[in-house]
DNA sequence: AGAATTACTGAGAACAAGTCTCAATAAGGC
DNA sequence: GCCTTATTGAGACTTGTTCTCAGTAATTCT
């Protein structure tokens, strides 16, 4: 299934290396994030984990954020989604259908060269976010 | 001041013709626009056009989108940022500092090469989005 | 020009996503 | 087990966006 066969224990140990607690709420935030391959909402995910509270998933989506191992995409929906962070650094983009919504993940190399290569004066870059736009087969 | 000298007369134009009437609370919507070289949301268009509806003024930026003469971009603040599409196709990307929030445009030809010969079967691409993040010097 | 038609508008209600508060609960340390 | 303190869930609140509707104004008709 080309998982991520630790995200969910790696991301577990830095938690608990941060000094924070092994909550069973925000573990099985951190578990749903593990098995998505792509982006979800933090409704969906509150949606989804019955018995935790939407503060909670709120809150602990933050924290692995400032930790690193989540990253927020803005997908032109009303809401924003996030995905789990590889610790290899290995990612994937996006492409939206502008009609339906439709949203799939893409890799491309000479991309990454070209970004890897932008200086900017006064600023030090650390990551990047490329949505492309388009029409599915079925909108067309 | 590398101006686009008539995107606000363009846009009028094809307002005009997509059947829409001249109203002057739309056309100071497309006049803000038309001066600004970057993203800007709607509650600030609609803060400094006193008299101005927020219904109008969202209603003046769907507008414009949907006749492609204005963008949407997502800077990972709360509210999406819209910014006029020259004819020309001519365009830039964001750089945003993830402590203060700060965005700068910024263009990259390498970048664009690299996009454009991106292909997705199923898909046909329109546009695309780039974002860099990072820390600025002030917040480093 | 004046009347008729109908798009457009502003105020504010409604809604949706995300944040904050606070009393109750549960981890981890002793 | 007891104590300390992080964490939690419910729900109030805030912010951004959409919707409603009666009044206004741009166009068209005569």
């Amino acid at each position: 299934m080309s998982q991520s066969p630790s995200w969910s224990e790696y991301s577990a140990r830095r938690i608990a290396e941060a000094g924070l607690r092994r909550s069973i709420p925000r573990r099985r935030v951190i578990d749903l994030l593990a098995e998505r391959d792509c982006a979800v909402t933090a409704l969906e995910i509150d949606a989804e984990l019955d018995g935790v509270g939407r503060a909670t998933v709120y809150r602990a989506i933050e924290q692995l954020e400032d930790l690193g191992l989540v990253r927020k995409v803005d997908l032109g929906a009303s809401a924003h989604g996030y995905e789990k962070v590889e610790p290899s650094g290995h990612h994937h983009h996006h492409i939206v259908c502008d009609d339906c919504g439709k949203v799939e993940p893409f890799e491309d190399e000479a991309l990454e060269e070209a970004i890897h290569h932008i200086r900017r004066k006064g600023f030090s870059l650390e990551s990047h976010e490329v949505t492309l736009h388009g029409h599915c087969a079925e909108c067309r």
